[in-house]
RNA sequence: GCGCCCGUAGUUCAAUGGAUAGAACACCAGCCUUCUAAGCUGAUUACGUAGGUUCGAUUCCUACCGGGCGUACCA
């Protein structure tokens, strides 16, 4: 149930004409607002005169009597107050009623979705790069899903490129040593990427051995091919581990190396309807006409680009899942390569709805990361840093806490923070990636949420069980009523962060929810209050405790009880 | 050259075409014998430039300036 939506929808009915009902830019103005300039025109009245007649008109409605207290002109627009008993009872009930339910809605109509993200690769590093990615994927998963699609998570992994190539030839130079190196051979193939490409430069003879390297591994037999195998699996362990650390939960993982073979078939078939072509020696899709380029398929050498690989997977997932919808999260560089990708998709026939979901990159304060240079922060390095400086301020805090205890809580905030570091800044726009900065833990970031989720579960705990009928119509306070009209706004807060697919509207309603409780927790006592009022009082904590828990959720996060 | 994205406070970011452009950080001054001070309260400072559309533009359009990215054998 959609309280603030149901109560709009009686004020149109009521007005007989279709308006936005917005909110005024301050909560002493009333808690919702029409601005008549458009109606007015349409009628050829005065807006001023009409934000009379019509505030006038609601006023005198007696349907609208029990949930607005009253109507208000100002000027050309009209601010309308509710009736916070009528507000206040139906949403904290709601809350009560539906609790890790609540906001979620139905406009999904169990449609099939699926989502492509955490396009890793074996034989490389993780780093933050990924991070965004993950974190990005996995709350527009859940926001779909809460919205009642069907979403369907799945990962592509590149397990077949020339970097496996050059983590392999520089492997077997320097086994022993990469082997010592790390317990977590996953780890290691990282490492060990990041030296190839820096001892691989410009060098010709070493671009040759990778190149054969690469062909051995393209002849799936021997032994270079068996390392391959070997060292493929550190990896996806590795890839395993992440996803297990940071709760991510994939449908399905699709290889390259297991779509390639498909992939040839399909450009095979592609040249004879014509759709494909041969150019300087290269076979490739001749865009021109659609003004988006030329995309090549296949190198003069012979040997597959990447989208061979991208055809077969499209192919596969029309196939084998039933979806109505396939988006591909991945970083904005590659926007002109997926408008390639859908043309020929389109000219082969597909009739899906099938969408690019760009975000802009991570770099660093020193610059654009690389492998080249160097210059790059990798996953498992900032999650033991980010670790580490939790327990140190946990350990601050708590000083008589276990050191198990300080552990565990210091992992939940070390992934909350990450997770709400990427997901608080809208996509457009580069994250530079300050690591002091993000590992921060006042303001807006996920420690502040979860320091208010917990303070708010410490109350309810201390307060302890109480039989005393709920009365809402107690809750008459000013920060009361701005908790109240908050917590009714988050049903269409997840209603415009599914339409976005922007996990951002949630980390900023959530922010703001948290404020308003902090203020209210400094001004109004709940605990010490009358047993009727303080019974109304923990209920109002409750539902906003369960409110931040259910947004966290949405992004990913689990709600900690006590930090 | 062409295409896409971004230019808002010292910094990092907000603002479905609507009322007085909001936060956070940093800085300074306060608030714990009282429900978790990882919190709260208070003060300073901003829409890149020029036009256009509109009753109304930070938001839409055009040009310019500044930054980033992409643009046939990387992914």
């Amino acid at each position: 149930m959609n309280t603030i939506y149901k109560i709009k929808t009686e004020i149109k009915k009521v007005l007989g004409f279709e308006v936005d009902i917005n909110y005024p830019p301050s909560s002493d103005l009333g808690d919702l607002s029409l601005a008549l300039f458009a109606i007015a025109k349409s009628k050829g009245k005065n807006p001023i005169e009409l934000a009379k007649e019509i505030s006038q008109k609601i006023n005198q409605n007696k349907k609208l009597r029990p949930i607005i207290q009253k109507a208000e002109a100002v000027g050309p627009y009209i601010n309308i107050f509710l009736n916070y008993a009528h507000l206040s009872a139906q949403v904290l009930s709601d809350i009560k009623k539906n609790k890790s339910k609540y906001g979620q809605n139905k406009s999904g109509k169990k449609i099939g979705v699926m989502i492509e993200f955490s396009n890793g690769n074996t034989h490389k590093e993780v780093h933050i790069g990924h991070l965004r990615n993950i974190s990005l994927g996995d709350a527009v998963t859940k926001l779909l899903s809460t919205s009642g699609y069907k979403a369907i998570p799945v990962s592509y992994i590149n397990d077949f490129g020339i970097h496996t190539a050059k983590t392999l030839w520089h492997f077997l130079k320097n086994t022993k040593y990469y082997e010592s190196l790390s317990d977590n051979k996953g780890y290691l193939l990282g490492v060990c990427y990041r030296d190839a490409v820096k001892a691989i430069g410009e060098d010709e003879k070493a671009k040759e051995e990778v190149s054969k390297t690469m062909k051995a591994i393209e002849s799936r037999q021997g032994e270079i091919y068996k390392l391959w195998q070997k060292t493929r699996l550190w990896s996806i362990n590795y890839l395993k581990e992440v996803y297990q650390t940071l709760d991510i939960k994939l449908q399905k993982t699709f290889y390259e190396s297991e779509v390639i073979a498909d992939g040839l078939k399909i450009v095979e078939q592609l040249i004879k309807k014509g759709v494909l072509v041969k150019s300087q020696g290269a076979i490739i899709a001749d865009l021109e006409l659609y003004n988006l380029g030329v995309l090549p398929i296949i190198r003069s050498d012979g040997t597959a680009l990447y989208p061979v690989a991208d055809l077969a997977l499209a192919a596969r997932k029309f196939k084998e899942y039933k979806i109505a919808e396939s988006i591909y999260i991945v970083d904005v560089r590659q926007s002109l390569y997926f408008k390639q990708l859908f043309k020929i998709l389109e000219l082969m026939g597909y009739k899906q709805r099938i969408s690019h979901l760009t975000y802009d990159f991570v770099t660093l304060p020193s610059g654009m990361m690389s492998s080249r240079s160097g210059n790059i922060v990798t996953y498992s390095d900032l999650l033991i840093e980010a670790i580490e400086h939790a327990a140190t301020e946990t350990k601050a805090k708590r000083p008589e806490w276990s050191d198990k205890k300080i552990k565990q809580v210091a992992t939940d905030l070390a992934i909350s923070t990450i997770k709400f570091e990427m997901l608080k800044v809208s996509s457009q726009k580069t994250i530079t990636f300050d690591i002091r900065e993000a590992l921060r833990f006042e303001g807006y970031t996920a420690t502040y949420l979860q320091y208010t989720h917990a303070r708010i579960m410490s109350i309810i705990k201390k307060a302890g069980k109480k039989k005393d009928k709920i009365d809402y119509a107690l809750l008459l306070e000013t920060t009361e009523k701005t908790l109240i009209m908050k917590l009714a706004k988050y049903p269409e807060t997840i209603i415009r962060g599914t339409k976005n697919y922007d996990p951002s509207e949630i980390t900023k309603y959530l922010f703001e929810l948290c404020q308003d409780f902090n203020d209210y927790y400094h001004n109004i006592p709940i605990i010490k209050s009358p047993d009727k009022i303080q019974v109304a009082r923990l209920e109002l904590a409750g539902a906003v405790g369960q409110t931040i828990k259910n947004g966290l959720e949405l992004l990913g996060i689990k709600a900690i009880n006590e930090i």
